[in-house]
This record gives C-alpha cells, sequence and structure tokens, in this order.
DNA sequence: CACCAGGTATACG
DNA sequence: CGTATACATGGT
C-alpha cells in the first residue's frame, strides 16, 4: 500500500492520449505496461493505493513513470487561478500525471500515432508487442513492447502486414538508427531540449510534434508542449491563435495535457 | 459512405 | 523560405 498526496487521478490519466499500453480492469484498478514493467494498482481509498509489485520496484520504477516527486497541485492550482480555458482545462483536468515512459517505445508509439485516433493507435501499439514483444512472466497474455533488438530485421513488408501503412518505412529507420548508435537515445538523457528535438528530428517520420511527444513522455521534459490538430484547435478558439504554452517553461507539458484533455473530454459549447 | 484521425515528407512557388 | 498534397488504415 502506498499514499499518494498530490493531485492523482488513475482514470483520467489513463484517458488522457499520452500512453496506450494502461488499461482501466474494474472501477479502481488499472493495469499499465511500461518497457519490461507491469503495475496494477487499485484505489482502495483516498490517496490509498495497493500495488501488485513489491515496494522496491515501486520506488525505483514506477514512482518515476507517474512522476511523482513533482507536486502538480501548485502547477494546476495557479492555472486555475488565472481562470480562462486554461484555467478551466486544469480544473477539469487535475490529477492527470505526465507518465515518464520508454524512450524507445515513445519513439515507435508516436511514429506509429500520426493521422490515427487514440483506439486506432492503441490497436498499432498492441499489435507490436502482440507480434514482436517478449511475454509478461506472470501476467498470462501480455507482452512487452519490443526492444530494439527484438526489431532488428524486421522488414518494411513485414510491418506493412502488421497494417502499419505509410509509416512501415519510419519504423525501420528509427530501428535502425537506434541499433547502429546514430541515435542514442539513453545519452540523449543529458543533452538540452534543442539537441534532443533535433536528434530526434533525424529519424524520417519524426517531425516536430511527434519529436516533442517524445521528449516529454519519454524523457519527462515538462518544458515540451506537443502542438497536434487538438492543441491548435485550443489555440484557434481559446488563446488567439497563440502558442501559450511556450511561455510556462518547466509547467508547459502539464498544462498542455490539461487542455489536450479538456479539448477532448470537457463538455462546451462549439 | 464520406470524413477524419495526437503529422510528415516532398514538391512546388 | 512558406504552403499544398499524398499518404495506409481504421474509427465514427
Amino acid at each position: 500500500m502506498v499514499t499518494i498526496a498530490d493531485d492523482f487521478s488513475l482514470e483520467k490519466t489513463v484517458d488522457s492520449g499520452q500512453a496506450f499500453r494502461c488499461e482501466k480492469l474494474d472501477d479502481k484498478t488499472y493495469r499499465f505496461i511500461s518497457a519490461a514493467h507491469v503495475l496494477e494498482i487499485e484505489e482502495r481509498a483516498p490517496t490509498q493505493y495497493a500495488l501488485s509489485v513489491t515496494s522496491d520496484e515501486w520506488v525505483s520504477y514506477w514512482a518515476d513513470y507517474f512522476d511523482l516527486n513533482r507536486q502538480y497541485r501548485p502547477i494546476r492550482e495557479k492555472a486555475q487561478a488565472e481562470g480562462g480555458f486554461l484555467g478551466e482545462a486544469a480544473r477539469f483536468g487535475a490529477g492527470i500525471r505526465i507518465l515518464r515512459q520508454d524512450p524507445f517505445e515513445m519513439l515507435l508509439t508516436f511514429i506509429l500515432s500520426q493521422r490515427k485516433n487514440i483506439p486506432a493507435i492503441i490497436q498499432s501499439v498492441r499489435r507490436m508487442a502482440d507480434v514482436y514483444g517478449e511475454p509478461a512472466p506472470g501476467a498470462p497474455g501480455l507482452r512487452f513492447f519490443p526492444t530494439p533488438k527484438a526489431l532488428a530485421g524486421v522488414t518494411e513488408a513485414e510491418y506493412r502486414a502488421l497494417g502499419m501503412g505509410y509509416r512501415a518505412p519510419y519504423l525501420v529507420d528509427a530501428v535502425s538508427r537506434v541499433l547502429d548508435g546514430r541515435l542514442n537515445l539513453s545519452k540523449l538523457q543529458d543533452a538540452d531540449d534543442a539537441t534532443l528535438i533535433t536528434a530526434l528530428m533525424q529519424v524520417k517520420g519524426v517531425g516536430i510534434k511527434v519529436a516533442n511527444c517524445i521528449a516529454l513522455y519519454g524523457y519527462g521534459r515538462m518544458t515540451a508542449a506537443p502542438v497536434d490538430v487538438w492543441i491548435q484547435r485550443a489555440i484557434d478558439q481559446y488563446f488567439d491563435g497563440k502558442n501559450v504554452f511556450l511561455q510556462f517553461g518547466e509547467s508547459a507539458g502539464i498544462l498542455q495535457q490539461y487542455v489536450f484533455y479538456a479539448m477532448r473530454r470537457m463538455p462546451r459549447e462549439e
């Protein structure tokens, strides 16, 4: 059992479009798969959560995954206090965490994501895991997202046969660059934001939006605020055509996520 | 059955 | 430089 006192909603986080390998199992229980880790977590009471993993595994992996060393409440309350659509979105999205996921998994997942709706992305990622991923020990039927090695030698034709469409050559290029070291995902942990984004965009199929998603969800760069169709719509409708997120520095990615969630889920006129 | 989906590469001007 | 268009496949 762990206590989580900060803003923390499993429901909203799972439904916030940043991770595609997490699932609501029942009213209070959720399952997350990330790299070679599986977690089931159940809300037993407000702030009280039961875990399927050891305390060590929680501390060494999942606490960082849920970004629990950062306080979201002050960020969210400050946004609410400023009002406007950003404030409403922050109130509505309270509890969303920015998940710190595996960089390689984010690279391929967000290459796959382009021009797909979220259910289709989930399906594509599951297919990748089902065909090329290792089975998760103790979790019948579940497979981890494939490693670079597991995808070595997979051809464009094979990706197309999996339903990956025109993204197939992008996947081949991404895997190839990671395997031969042209793209060193670990080393980029230490890079500044601009260097990271530029390095990621060398991969075919990785443009500015996907690069920002990888930076935010794979590297925990809260300065990154990916602009997709939903965020662009918010900018057009509520922010006078200006990208307001960039000015928020270390809170930009979090506020972006509130707005993304609000655009998709918050009842509003127009 | 149209239309769109957490975009990007490429070809233009 | 900025803008238009094709792109594979599945959801709504």
